[in-house]
DNA sequence: TAGATTGTTAATCGATTAACAATC
DNA sequence: TAGATTGTTAATCGATTAACAATC
């Protein structure tokens, strides 16, 4: 048997960014890159783009460098996006109203296929053409669409449940707004987006550049006093 | 002078989740945690916690563990949790409207202060009591306002000219939602969300755990294939 | 004091970068 | 063929884990 080659989840983070550069230099027109081109624009080390790409095979031509429709192809297809999915947004407020729409005019290939809501204020109404139904018909309506993937727009408070409902059911995947680390089967895959660990983590950063102007600053003001001494100590 | 402790930015990136969990545990009434546990809570290993915060200070007391709510509170502090933040959104599309109300009930100390936008049809709505006001204003209302936090959630197009404007206003931090890698200068942080990226690696995943799957069957098949040989040599 | 658990140094592991032989 | 640039191995760097002395 072959070796498994078991790629890190550090590689695959950069296949998406890859593939955005990619679909920009099509639509300039560039039909070939070598890695170091491709290093000055997108800000990884050639060494890196390289290595990357060869964990999935030679994509390359020696003397040449890499065909850009070619290799946009070869990473769309390792990233799944040859394919067409099926998804169910759980809970219908304003992230899940925005993630209707974002996903709709973005993502050719991801199909929000039903909204699933508890308020029954929001049963029955239509967003992007897409109904809002009972989040009690979320089972019986992932099973019998083969939904691929569930997108939790819900509480904090009600995630895991509804997290649960849907592996229940069958989901391949997971894609989770709330702001809590949910637990799924190794059989389907989770994807989190905490927004709240984003938005702290720019806070940390900001008040860090923050103190390095004021160290800068403090700096600046002790050069500028030694120089007036030396200045005093040569007269 | 001090060194310099230089901490990586895979510390920076735990300090949220540490901090969501100690906000259940106070919740909870707990109110020591050693790092043994901890551990098996967070799911990072002992011994990364306890180095993690030591980057910051000695947080802990020796036989005993860690204070529960002074942790929360130290790490609330490192983050810059413990101030306020004004914030603008550039763009008032779903996604943006969705930031808005969504920071509002989650983030305390996040304040959205205004709403901008280019589609006179949107200038003069308010959301969430924020008016949305013209593109036009942002340099002088970003002075006038000392706003701390720009949220772009216009489109790729868009995005960098944005930044820049902001970036000129003497923005702190930028929170970047368009589907793009935008420049800002040093002193400026940047905090990307790409939600694209972020559903393309979920589509790799779930075809790989797909795969697996598949060679797991296959696998099974020959195990199965190969046991009815073996009997039927025996016989 | 004895037991527990941190703070911190040392060892290991994994990911990135450098180097260069293979080859187009 | 010569020049360019990949594919791939080896070296380096950084982050995680293990170990244990310090100490509450």
């Amino acid at each position: 048997m072959k070796e498994k080659p078991k790629i890190s989840n550090a590689v695959i983070k950069r296949l998406p960014r890859y593939r955005r550069y990619l679909k920009e230099l099509k639509k300039k027109g560039v039909d070939k890159i070598s890695s170091n081109e491709f290093s000055s624009l997108i800000g990884y080390t050639a060494s890196q783009i390289r290595q990357d790409l060869n964990n999935f095979g030679g994509f390359g031509q020696q003397g040449y460098g890499y065909n850009v429709n070619g290799l946009y192809n070869e990473i769309s297809a390792i990233l799944g996006l040859d394919k067409q999915y099926k998804m169910v947004v759980v809970g219908a407020g304003n992230l899940g109203q925005a993630i209707i729409n974002y996903t709709n005019y973005y993502k050719a290939g991801f199909l929000v296929k039903g909204i699933f809501e508890v308020n029954p204020k929001l049963i029955g109404i239509s967003f992007n053409d897409i109904e809002v139904m009972d989040y009690e018909d979320l089972v019986e309506f992932v099973e019998e669409n083969a939904i691929d993937i569930g997108i939790i727009c819900t509480t904090r408070q009600s995630a895991q449940e509804v997290a649960d409902k849907l592996c229940f059911a069958g989901i391949r995947g997971i894609w989770n707004f709330a702001p809590v680390d949910i637990e799924v089967p190794d059989s389907v895959s989770l994807e989190n987006v905490h927004l709240s660990d984003s938005l702290h983590s720019l806070a940390y950063h900001m008040n860090r550049a923050n103190q390095k102007n004021e160290e800068k600053k403090i700096k600046a003001r002790t050069d500028l006093a030694q120089k007036a001494e030396t200045a005093n100590t040569e007269k």
